[in-house]
DNA sequence: CTATGGCACGGATT
DNA sequence: AATCCGTGCCATAG
């Protein structure tokens, strides 16, 4: 349908071809990079004005109008409304002041770690000590721990011990908290600090961090309850808190895996490529789907450029040719990525519709094949559509695309349902039965495997102790 | 003996 | 072709 817009040398078609691939399995924030860069070097790409709404003064796509205003009123699609939304600032997200986004502590480019926290910091720290906060940061590894000992930092900028050791607690309560921390019981005792401000702490949480870790990894409580003279029970309750509330490597990206998002952590920094949310916060309005661009205006061949090509001598008129090429190339290619997301942001929220308004359990189990199918497009597009993207959800949680596609989500979930609501603890086998009369047949081993990925323990260390 | 976790295999997905 | 996921079998803990 669109070959015939394109010039039709087949170097062009292959070279469009790889770079839509690549473009489409790129993030907002990555094709943000990709598109300051290449209009910084290439001089035939031009970003023109921006189009707003007059209404309500939204960014609008380079061509129709706008999508929300548009609508008609009376008659209530039920339709989701789906379109490519330019980015208003960084993260304005919907133009009428919604969707906050909580706190985005990486936010606009991606800084790095240690001035991230030194950020933090540095309102606190006297001048001179910033310097060595500066060095302590530098000297972390990629789960920020520390890579040298407050002595050595002591040697090398001759200051006490203790004054290095005081810098360092100030940086453990900085965001990733318990960053700079010698190690990951160190880290967790300084979240367990933080949370004890705004939360209860059960008792001897502290003392098993501190000496049972590995214990508590191998889950042999009763080891750590004789030896602290408590009893198992208590032990597990500590367990629960720490698994629950508590990351042994704040500063690593990939925070376990799908663990639940919701609680005080600090994760999940990345600017969503896809904002769900209801018209107006109102969840009786429909869904507003914005595939996030990152681009403020409208992407052109600047036409200035174009016109002077045909007045420039040889020499430089093969490299113009290249750039304005190049820039076309890009901007067609930028329009595809924007087309793909949006037929498969289309799909994606019909099908799964009953999980963006109703949760977790609701999962329908979709692959990314059967989309494919369906769109008339190849897998490996899909593929490159999703991975590595993240949606808000109208409940402002952002989740990675992908789980979309999780088979097992909605079977969890029914689990950890069951297990919360049990009375008396059930066994794994015994759960698999009560699965099996609502007509889903698993393996008991698989039960067993769901019930250890929503982070429950088994069923005989498991004597109802509920908050 | 029962309940679980580990390892590894085969089929489905990507 | 590489990876992921559900399962079966077996070892181990209680």
């Amino acid at each position: 349908m669109f070959q015939n817009q394109w010039q039709q040398t087949t170097t062009h078609t292959s070279a469009h071809l790889a770079q839509t691939m690549t473009l489409l399995s790129l993030t907002a924030a990555e094709l943000q990079q990709k598109i300051d860069s290449e209009l910084a070097n290439n001089p035939a790409l031009e970003l023109v004005e921006e189009r707003r709404c007059p209404m309500c003064k939204r960014l609008l796509p380079p061509t129709g109008p706008c999508p929300i205003c548009s609508q008609p009123k009376s008659e209530d699609s039920e339709d989701p409304i789906v379109f490519i939304s330019p980015r208003e600032d960084f993260y304005t997200g919907s133009g009428t002041g919604t969707s906050e986004v909580p706190d985005e502590p990486f936010a606009s480019e991606m800084i790095d770690l240690p001035t991230y926290v030194l950020k933090q910091a540095a309102a606190d720290l006297r001048v001179e000590d910033r310097l060595i906060a500066a060095y302590i940061l530098n000297h972390l590894d990629e789960d920020g721990f520390l890579t040298i000992t407050p002595i050595e930092v002591a040697r090398y900028h001759h200051i006490l011990p203790s004054e290095v050791q005081e810098i360092i607690e100030l940086l453990k309560r900085c965001d990733p908290i318990g960053v700079c921390s010698a190690h990951p019981a160190e880290a967790m005792l300084a979240q367990v600090e933080s949370l004890a401000e705004s939360i209860e702490i059960p008792p001897l949480t502290r003392e098993v961090i501190q000496d049972f870790l590995p214990k508590v990894s191998q889950h042999h409580f009763s080891d750590i309850a004789r030896a602290l003279k408590s009893n198992t029970q208590q032990i597990q309750l500590v367990a629960n808190f720490i698994s629950e509330n508590l990351n042994p490597f704040p500063a690593r990206a990939h925070w376990g895996d799908v663990r639940n998002p919701n609680t005080s952590g600090s994760e999940a920094f990345h600017q969503p490529d896809v904002l769900i949310y209801y018209l107006n916060e109102n969840p009786a309005n429909p869904l507003v789907v914005e595939i996030i661009l990152p681009v403020r205006g409208t992407l052109k061949v600047n036409q200035l450029f174009k016109d002077t090509l045909k007045t420039v001598e040889e020499e430089h008129a093969v490299e113009w040719k290249e750039d304005i090429e190049k820039a076309s190339l890009l901007i067609k290619c930028i329009q595809q990525r924007s087309n793909a997301m949006k037929l498969l942001m289309e799909q994606l929220v019909v099908l799964q519709k009953d999980y963006i308004v109703s949760g977790d359990k609701n999962m329908v189990p979709l692959t990314r094949a059967k989309i494919a199918e369906e769109l008339g497009l190849h897998e490996s597009t899909i593929s490159r559509a999703v991975s590595g993207k993240t949606i808000q959800l109208p409940n402002k949680k952002i989740v990675p695309m992908a789980i979309f596609f999780d088979r097992s989500l909605s079977l969890r979930t029914i689990i950890k349902e069951m297990i919360e609501r049990e009375d008396r603890p059930l066994s794994d086998s015994e759960i698999k039965e009560k699965l099996e009369e609502d007509g889903v047949s698993i393996a008991r081993r698989t039960v067993a495997k769901y019930r250890s990925m929503e982070g429950i323990l088994p069923a005989h260390l498991r004597s109802n102790a509920k908050s």
